[in-house]
DNA sequence: TCATTAAATGCACTTCCATTGCATTTCATT
DNA sequence: AATGAAATGCAATGGAAGTGCATTTAATGA
């Protein structure tokens, strides 16, 4: 078990006191969370920092950007030993329309899509639409 | 085999000058088009106009929006007898990476996904990125 | 045909989010 | 402590979606 200094490090990313506090901030949440979202817990930070932060963050490996349909882009911390940039690792996502949360189901593969004669499949992006268990009252 | 006009009329959609162009502009399309896309076909004619119009093939359920992950939405025409809204009948897309369009795979239902227990899914929205077969060589 | 009326169009403006340039501050290293 | 590179903060930009309202167009009936 290492700290999150240890991790960071280890991705080549220089640990800061915003860069942990973002990292616990994405950590304890366990929804996908726009800027704005991290705009709000962070009020005295610039948004153009929580922005490149989490640019970096990316890059670096260490989350992973979400695209659920809503226009807003969304970030999420990548699972363990996950590696998003392998098509056969990608997970699906899932957006409520209810309470409009999104969230990572990375015990959820994509299934293998078949593609015309010609086309190369590289990557997939999944996003299933409809009611979250919090909201079906499970 | 119906005109143009009589589609329109059947779904409800007056018939004008600038619809009946926009609406030939898909069908010879054969792939997404962005609203950019139409503006540069039709430099007279205005934004918003073309704006409103896929906006009322879309609700009328003659064309349908596509998001591609570009972050730029995209218009198709909807296929004979397409029923976009009922989960069941969704095609995929396919975006390339090389000549950067989009295109419907009509043929490619997107197949059944399991969601976890208290989960409703509702809807699926599924972009396979790559190579198409004209960038490929097929 | 002409008047009436609703829908379509055009123009201006707004909003929202993503992104960048640059000056300043912080941090690691010597 | 001095140096340089990276991170941060502030201001501004850009792109695309969407809206309010005045004007034009087109369908309808008198
Ligand atoms: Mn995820
Ligand atoms: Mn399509
Ligand atoms: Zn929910
Ligand atoms: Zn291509």
């Amino acid at each position: 078990m290492q700290t999150i200094e240890q991790l960071l490090e280890s991705k080549d990313i220089r640990v800061t006191a915003m860069r942990l506090l973002i990292y616990k901030f994405l950590a304890q949440k366990q929804i996908a969370v726009t800027l704005s979202d991290i705009e709000n817990a962070f009020e005295k930070a610039d948004r153009t920092t929580l922005y490149r932060t989490v640019k970096t963050f990316e890059e670096k490996g260490i989350a992973h950007q979400i695209d659920d349909g809503t226009g807003i882009t969304k970030y999420a911390l990548c699972e363990e030993g996950c590696s998003c940039e392998i098509e056969t690792d990608l997970h699906l996502h899932f957006h409520c329309n209810i309470c409009n949360e999104t969230i990572c189901l990375t015990e959820h593969k994509i299934p293998q899509i078949k593609v015309p004669e010609g086309f190369v499949s590289e990557n997939v992006n999944l996003v299933v639409k409809g009611i979250c268990d919090k909201c079906s009252g499970h």
